[in-house]
DNA sequence: TTAGCCGTTATCCTACATTATTAAGAGCCG
DNA sequence: CGGCTCTTAATAATGTAGGATAACGGCTAA
């Protein structure tokens, strides 16, 4: 309580209530992957971990909620979405396939906002860091395919795709013998139509990407549908600044 | 053999908690049209018509700010979304675009759960009642639209789908010199082609529908776009038991 | 082992305090 | 006298604290 931290920051940097800034923790933690799926989410220890009261907490587990990063049941709180099964799968790649192609294709006709320079470095900065592959693969991909959809500038679509988290729930089922060679080959050929505005090129580059994608997954899937519980995180800090 | 209201009440009714009570009702409120397009929402004002804390309106409030039925701004509250401008509807159709004619082409070719009885029932119904030309042709319109992505059962789509309230905006800027009868004969024909399982027919019809569609409405669009001050309710009650 | 009781824990809501915004009115200058 | 700014009070949003209620886990006893 010594300086005035919260009156009068006035100064052009935003006043960032507590809500905002819980949600916008939380939200970074999942997309991340800090928060594993099907994990409960304990208010009061975000609360504590951050200092502040329990209800702007609660307030950005709604958002959160809502933005369908977390599922709330009725008296027993919040807890991240689970993993996909093969409908969710299949379901999601059927989004895609309605909106990625129309995507390149109208990425390929924008002669004035060509996204194809950004796709290149963006395909070039993946080969050199090459550690750890789940990461560097999956935040390739999450980059590539949004700045093709960003080009088209249609807010709505972004958001109905963004809504679905798609990146999020594929990382989650990523395996390491995924054949990450393949895709970026398929990346350089959907940044090669774009590049040379063949609008045909890339949407057909695209689709065929997807239907790959797909299919790896579908071989990847594990052939049980029983990993339904939640989990309980245990005493490691779910929270930190 | 307690009288309390709250407790002991697991006869099969799920106990109802205050957030998702007022959920419900400002969300039924937003999408019957009983709140305009644009207008503050005043917290206190709610939580003393339900006789509940401000706590759960907040919640509620968050929620519906996740489904994109409201927008927050810091210290200044929660309104109801602004009337789209000309982009929005255009980002609007083009969202239809990409999946409706899919969803129309997939449920001509389900023959399990194929809706047509369904979608001639509803064309059927709407003949009957004619008495507010607004409200019944965009009721009839959402639940035609709504019952053809429905049979895709593809619950991804249908949420990226419905969080566009594609209805609700497009209601907003109705004009009672719509012309519903070539729609309803644009109904007629999507519900024909679906009924013969003629994927194609009933994928094309719905596109040209669309089409038509988004030609009315820009016709019918306001010129100038210097709608944008949020209006406040006055004293009429905003929430009605 | 299993059913039922009980203490613990966490969610949910209420009440209140604090802070920011808004609107109205007084004072000042042109 | 009219318009502007600054001040101030009312209003509403935001955050804190605490109590009531429901779910969870372990215990005892049949």
């Amino acid at each position: 309580m010594s300086s005035k931290t919260r009156s009068t920051a006035s100064r052009g940097e935003a006043v960032r209530s507590s809500t905002a800034e819980v949600y916008d923790l939380i939200r970074r933690k999942i997309l991340e992957h800090s928060i594993p799926p099907a994990t409960k989410i304990n208010i009061e220890q975000i609360a504590k971990e951050l200092g502040v009261s329990a209800t702007p907490v609660r307030e950005a587990l709604r958002l959160l909620q809502g933005d369908n990063l977390l599922v709330a049941t009725s008296n027993k709180g919040y807890a991240t979405t689970p993993i996909l099964d093969a409908r969710g799968v299949r379901d999601l790649f059927e989004l895609r396939l309605l909106i990625e192609p129309w995507a390149a294709r109208t990425a390929a006709s924008n002669r004035l906002q060509n996204p194809a320079k950004l796709l290149m470095e963006e395909i070039k900065s993946f080969d050199a860091t090459s550690d750890s592959i789940q990461h560097s693969m999956i935040g390739h991909d999450s980059r590539f395919h949004t700045a093709i959809l960003m080009s088209t500038e249609n807010q709505t679509v972004i958001q109905a795709f963004e809504q679905s988290h798609c990146h999020l729930h594929l990382f989650r089922m990523f395996r390491n013998d995924w054949d990450w060679k393949s895709s970026l080959n398929q990346h350089r050929a959907i940044a090669k139509a774009i590049a040379n505005s063949d609008a045909a090129g890339a949407e057909e580059a695209m689709r065929s990407h997807l239907n790959s994608a797909y299919r790896g997954f579908l071989e990847a899937m594990p052939k049980d549908s029983t990993s339904r519980s939640i989990s309980k995180v245990g005493t490691s800090k779910l929270i930190q600044k």
